[in-house]
RNA sequence: GGUGGGGUGGCCGAGUGGCCGAAGGCGCUCCCCUGCUAAGGGAGUAUACCCUUAUCCGGUAUCGAGGGUUCGAAUCCCUCCCUCACCGCCA
């Protein structure tokens, strides 16, 4: 959600910084709009104040034994005035609340202008893709002749968008979470918490899933009169970065930096089709999370260090990967600016996203109340988030299968991942 | 799941219709006093929004959430949420 400032003071430079992003903003309706809230909100005020001094009176005269009857049915026409006041100023504000939170985050000025993610830029590469000398396989046959990836019960149980790992395989894939907590408590300094998969509506309206975003999420039924019941988490951000909800931090405990290990849950509406072969795209996946509570200064300063530290997994598994920045048209709704980080993977001779760091601003902090006080300072002021996958763990096994294997189909398990592997060298 | 008790400021805790944004205590901040320490005295100490060039002042809202009764609700009524105790069940 962006501050209110930006809808009076800046209206058309922020039309202008969401078009950029593909949000075309009704100006004329929000400015007006806005002019309305505000001196409906003074009358409603000022009747208010009105009330409670006359019903101040209204005590005092009965305790001197006055008659108040005629003092009461006067009252009541008051009373009525002011609900009808206050009703139309609750519409109103209803109205701007609407509008406000399906508003897009502006983003920042170092991104570039673009329409998809064809024009995102590439900031680095890292390491080189590996050259083979055997005609590689891909994860779903390499997985399937190790007996390690079994699709097909899968699809039994659930369907399809879900995979069922077994042996050596589901033991990498712990592997490669465990190790990534380990990287990312011992030596980047995050907490790790552990934290619920089911989270409730106010949750997902604070990190922004709701209420544009409900068509991703799975949902328990509905539990309440309401009709929301709770929904599986899509990612540990939601849980993480609703610590932070309606907490006033000291600025002394900035920054907060928390990782976790979850599974995430994704309904995939709207990507039929895509991607349906393999790992790559499931309903249920785990993933390494990172978020961090910084100062509003240091935020664009922690969104390079944490995406660092999302690098620094693929660096220690020798994973080839390239770094984008996203264009303004392909970012997500919350961020400010995102890096994506890409994996090679052979089979398909591509690079394929396999984290996404991004600095949300206040923009989350506003919606869920997450605030410091400057030392000293008498006002609060909304803290930055950041988010970003270290990594998502199902992709980073299609990786390592793909880029660890061997000519006879074996896979040669990454350095450190060896003593998470109880001293195995090989898979199969 | 059953029965009963509770949700008030950073914390504890008083408050059953107006004088209550809320006693008292603790904590914290500042000041005074005192060789030091300990003790003591005084003042201050929620959040958001509105008004205001800004500050001060002032206004509005918030006593778990939402609705209702009333001229007026922390206080009465309804619904929901959370929590504690005991019983039952149980990873």
């Amino acid at each position: 959600m962006l501050d209110s400032t930006f809808f009076r003071i800046n209206v058309s430079e922020t039309a202008e910084k969401l078009m950029a992003r593909g949000y075309q903003l009704d100006v004329s309706l929000v400015v007006d709009l806005e002019t309305q809230r505000k001196s409906l909100q003074v009358k409603t005020e000022t009747l208010q104040a009105a009330r409670n001094a006359r019903s101040k009176e209204i005590g005092l005269a009965a305790k001197r034994g006055e008659d108040i009857t005629s003092l009461r049915a006067e009252m009541n026409t008051f009373s009525a005035q002011l609900n009808a006041v206050k009703a139309e100023f609750e519409t109103v504000n209803a109205k701007i609340k609407d509008i406000a939170s399906s508003v897009p985050n502006l983003p920042h000025d170092s991104v570039p202008i673009g329409k998809d993610e064809d024009q995102n830029v590439e900031v680095s590469t890292w390491g080189s893709p590996r050259k083979f000398a055997f005609d590689v396989k891909d994860h779903v046959d390499l997985g399937e002749a190790l007996d390690g990836l079994d699709f097909k019960s899968a699809v039994k149980i659930s369907g399809s968008r879900f995979i069922v790992m077994k042996g050596q395989i589901a033991k990498m894939h712990r592997a490669l979470a465990q190790y990534m907590l380990d990287l990312h408590t011992q030596t980047h300094g995050y907490t790790e918490l552990y934290v619920p998969y089911l989270v409730n509506a106010e949750s997902l309206f604070g990190t922004t899933q709701l209420p544009k975003f409900g068509d991703d999420l799975f949902n328990t039924n509905p539990a309440t009169q309401e009709g929301i019941g709770m929904s599986l988490i899509p990612t540990a951000e939601v849980p993480l970065t609703n610590m932070a909800r309606d907490i006033i931090y000291d600025e002394a405990d900035l920054p907060i930096k928390m990782t976790a290990h979850t599974p995430c849950f994704r309904s995939e509406a709207g990507s039929y089709g895509r991607d349906t072969r393999g790992l790559i795209r499931q309903h249920q996946f785990d993933k390494v999370e990172m978020v961090q509570f910084v100062h509003p200064e240091k935020s664009f300063e922690a969104l390079e260090e944490l995406t660092c530290h999302a690098e620094q997994v693929l660096k220690n598994l020798n994973l080839p990967y390239r770094k984008v920045i996203l264009c303004t048209g392909d970012m997500g709704f919350a961020a400010t600016k995102t890096y994506d980080l890409e994996v090679w993977l052979p089979a398909q001779n591509a690079y394929r996203e396999i984290s996404s760091c991004s600095n949300i601003g206040d923009f989350q902090a506003r919606r869920l109340k997450a605030r410091f006080r400057p030392t000293g300072a008498k006002k609060t002021e909304f803290i930055h988030t950041l988010n970003g996958s270290g990594l998502a763990v199902g992709r980073t096994l299609v990786a390592v299968l793909e880029n660890y294997q061997l000519e006879d189909g074996r896979i040669e398990v990454p350095a450190v991942l060896v003593a998470y592997m109880g001293g195995l060298t090989h898979i199969g």
